[in-house]
DNA sequence: TAATATATAGATTATTTTTCTATTATTTAT
DNA sequence: ATAAATAATAGAAAAATAATCTATATATTA
């Protein structure tokens, strides 16, 4: 389905999916038309999802990442969607996942700083119904921190 | 520094950067110059750190994320780098952070399926030198995953 | 309040994307 | 193997967009 080219295309998008075709056609050893077909073809059937700005944490003051383990105190459909939905919600929370192992999910929770991180645990996580227990651990630094998946 | 039309221009931009200047401008009511200067200013200051195009994973079959928790032996500024560089360069670990508790680093590792991730165990995690031990979570569902920081 | 700096708008130019047509590869069926 | 059909590519033309320039308005500072 996705040939070499493809993938070598896919790569300089997730790097850069701003230069522009001729600069890709460049790279690739294609025509400008031949590359703007494929990434009509990749945006059409999804591959390509979208297109977004990346900020730079520390500049827009958002520097401080927690990773927050929760339970549910029950696990019946109702509590499970019930909480998914207020999660996506909480605009803090840039990632979270249903996991195996001892907890039930793991958050990505990013923040100005501890006292705003406080703010989110007391008046919105907390808030939500049905949450049996938390662990939270703090960003020390970020070692690597990339959206491009190499194919 | 950022005022609230910059906050709401990051926001669009996060959400769509391949959006024309035409389409911010009437989203934002401004000429179309007010917001290629905006944004011209945004790149340059570096609060816009890059564009990126973002894949969809089941698509590119890479659905199945997992979690890893690595404590180092010691924690020699040596030990430290070396695991921190060499991390760096698996393509399969998407974000590596130091972080706070019980372990030294968290890691979201993105990869086919269980086999492809115990490979990536076997062969490449614990092929590093000084690793003391790890413990795996792995994604049962994904409830929120967004690169959109909200200002 | 004047002087300076900053932000914006509208018009023009330069670039880039998109469309179109023709040609070349590649696949499929006979 | 070969002809027919399909898909991919290139180059040229048209349409859209980005980037630049000049002038005007708005805000900041001395």
């Amino acid at each position: 389905m996705l040939d070499q080219i493809d993938k070598e295309l896919l790569k300089l998008l997730q790097k850069d999916c701003k230069q522009t075709n001729k600069a890709l056609s460049n790279a690739l050893g294609l025509s400008v038309t031949a590359v703007y077909e494929r990434i009509r073809k990749l945006e059409n059937n999804g591959i390509i999802s979208n297109y977004v700005a990346i900020l730079d944490k520390k500049k827009v003051d958002k520097s401080f990442a927690a990773f927050c383990h929760v339970k549910l105190v029950q696990h019946s459909q109702d509590y499970v969607m019930k909480f998914e939905r207020e999660v996506r919600n909480l605009d803090e929370v840039l990632e979270c996942y249903h996991i195996s192992g001892d907890y039930d999910y793991l958050l990505k929770v990013l923040v100005e700083d501890m006292e705003a991180f406080r703010e989110f645990m007391v008046k919105k996580l907390t808030k939500i119904d049905h949450i049996g227990s938390t662990h939270s651990m703090f960003m020390i630094s970020e070692v690597k921190c990339t959206t491009a998946i190499t194919l």
